[in-house]
DNA sequence: CGTGCAATTGATCCATTTCAAGGGCCGTGG
DNA sequence: CCACGGCCCTTGAAATGGATCAATTGCACG
C-alpha cells in the first residue's frame, strides 16, 4: 500500500469501486503531487485552500491556536485521508494542518474535480461519505468531554488503528503511531506527563504495548470494551445495514448518566 | 422572525438570496411539517433518517449515549438549523437528535431536495455551506477539551447567542435560553453542581445576566475576551474576505501552549 | 561528546467531582 | 385552598483526577 492508490483504498470503504472510477482516483492523484517535512505547517488559520489534498503517505493533524497561546489538536489524517472538501466553496481556513512526519501530498484542483465528478457520478458519493465519516469522527471526539484519560487515550488509540487497518497500514495488530506523548495529550486535553502516567497504567495492565513509535494492541476487544469504544461511528462497512425505522416521534430519550468509573482493572 | 422562512434568514447568512431561491426556500419547509413535544426523541442512534430536517421553532440538541449511561450532547440545533444533510445518503445515525423546548421541523424529502438545486443551482451551495459552518461548530467544541469551565460555558453562551442573532432570534443583547444547567453540564462535559458554582462566578463579575431562562450579555465583547471566544469560525459574514495566499509550505508551526490561567477578574 | 527532544519520576496544588441535602417554584389532585 | 411531587437551582464538605513545577534519564544525531 505504498502505491498511490491509497485514496482507492480510503473511498472503497464506502462504495464499490469499478474499474472506471479505480483508473480516475488513480490518475487525479498522480497528477500534482508535493512533499512536505516533519513537524511543519501544510495550511495556516486565515488562508484559503485552492486545492483538495489528499495525504498519500505520512500522518498530519488539525489544530487550532488561542489566543493565549494554548494549542487544541482537533484531529489526525492519515494516509487515504482528503482535506478539505469544502474548500470547493473557497473559504477561509478556521484551523491549520501540520505535519507529524514527512508527508506526501496529492492536490487535486477543483475544476479536475468537478469532472471527475461528471465523469464518474459514484466518485462524488464517495466524497460525499467521506466527508460524513470525518463530521462523525468530529463528533466523537466531542464526546472525549465525557471521558476520563484511560477512556480517550484508549479510544483515540482504538480510533487511530481501525482507521489504519481500512487503508491496509496494520500488521497484524500492530501499527505505526508516530505521534508523541506530548501530541496526544494536545488532541485529549491532558497534559503530556498525565498521558505518561496513563500510558504506563495501560501497558502496565496488558492493555496495549506501546514502544518506539510503534503500538501493539494484543486484544482489541479487550481494549474496545476497557474504553467503551465502539467503532460503527467511522462508518467504514459501506453502510449496507439499515436496521430500524426513523420518524418513531416521540419517543422519551434514556435516563441520564450513570455514576462511573474506569474499569480498567 | 416567528414565520416560516427562519431558513431564508439562516441561509442568507451564507449566500445572496434572491428573490426565486428566497420563495423555494419558503416552499420547501411548507410541504410538510411537524410538532415534537420537549424532550423527546425526533431520531434515535441506529435510525435511518429519510428526510432532511429543519428546525422551524424550538430548541433541540444532538447527543450521543455511551454504553455505561453517559451521555454526551454534541451540539444543539436552533430555529434554521438543519440535520442532517448527509441523510442524503441514507445511512444508519450515530447519534440521536432530541427536543429541549417543543419544536417545529420541516421535513424535506430527498426528492424535492434535488429538484430545488436542480433549479437553484444557488441553494446547493448554501447548503454546503451550512454542512461547512456544522463541521466548524464541531471542530469548535473539540477545543473546549483545553478550556476550563468559566471557557467552557461562556464560549457555548457566546456561540448559541451569536447564532441567534444571525437568525434574528436576539432582542438586544438578550435572548431566550432554554436550557438547563444540566444540559449545559451533558454538553460541556462537566457536573451540573459545578457549572451552577460557574455561573454564579460568571454573574457575580458582571459577564451575564441570567434569570428565568433569558440571558442577558451586557458586554459581548468583554465576555468574548474573557473566555477567548472569536466568532470567525460560524463563518457567518458570507465569506468575502480572503486575507491570505495559501501554499505557503514549510513555514514552522508556533511555539506550544503556554501555562494559562482563567481571566475573569 | 555536547545538544536537544521524548519519556519518565516525584512532590505538591487545585479545579472539578462526588455525595448529600435543602429551597423555590409550579402544576395537579384531593 | 392546600398538600404533594417533580424539576431545577443552590449550598456545603470531603474526595480525587489531573495539573503544575521541577528535575532526571535515555537516546539519536551531528
Amino acid at each position: 500500500m505504498s502505491g498511490d492508490d491509497i485514496l482507492t483504498a480510503r473511498l472503497a470503504n464506502f462504495i464499490e469501486l469499478g474499474q472506471a472510477e479505480t483508473e480516475a482516483i488513480s490518475n487525479l492523484t498522480r497528477e500534482r503531487t508535493r512533499q512536505v517535512g516533519a513537524r511543519l505547517d501544510i495550511i495556516r488559520e486565515g488562508d484559503v485552500a485552492q486545492y483538495v489534498y489528499v495525504v498519500l503517505s505520512g500522518w498530519a493533524y488539525r489544530y487550532k491556536t488561542l489566543e493565549d497561546g494554548r494549542r487544541q489538536i482537533i484531529g489526525f489524517l492519515l494516509p487515504g485521508d482528503m482535506f478539505d472538501i469544502s474548500n470547493r466553496l473557497v473559504r477561509e481556513m478556521d484551523h491549520a494542518v501540520g505535519t507529524i512526519t514527512p508527508v506526501r501530498l496529492a492536490e487535486l484542483s477543483l475544476e479536475r474535480i468537478e469532472q471527475a465528478f461528471r465523469q464518474h457520478p459514484k466518485l462524488a458519493e464517495a466524497f460525499d461519505r467521506h466527508t460524513a465519516s470525518a463530521m462523525a469522527v468530529q463528533r466523537e471526539w466531542t464526546v472525549h468531554l465525557a471521558r476520563n484519560a484511560v477512556e480517550r487515550i484508549g479510544h483515540l488509540l482504538c480510533e487511530l488503528f481501525i482507521r489504519l487497518r481500512a487503508v491496509n497500514l496494520t500488521h497484524g495488530n500492530r501499527c505505526d503511531l508516530p505521534i508523541t506523548q506530548a501530541d496526544i495529550a494536545e488532541a485529549m486535553g491532558l497534559t503530556a506527563v498525565h498521558v505518561n502516567r496513563t500510558l504506563q497504567e495501560m501497558r502496565s495492565v496488558g492493555l496495549i504495548i506501546l514502544k518506539d513509535r510503534v503500538l501493539e494492541i494484543p486484544d482489541l476487544g479487550r481494549l474496545q470494551q476497557a474504553v467503551l469504544f465502539t467503532s460503527s461511528y467511522l462508518h467504514l462497512d459501506l453502510g449496507r445495514d439499515a436496521r430500524r425505522a426513523p420518524g418513531t416521534y416521540g419517543s422519551s430519550p434514556p435516563d441520564r448518566a450513570t455514576p462511573f468509573r474506569s474499569r480498567i482493572d
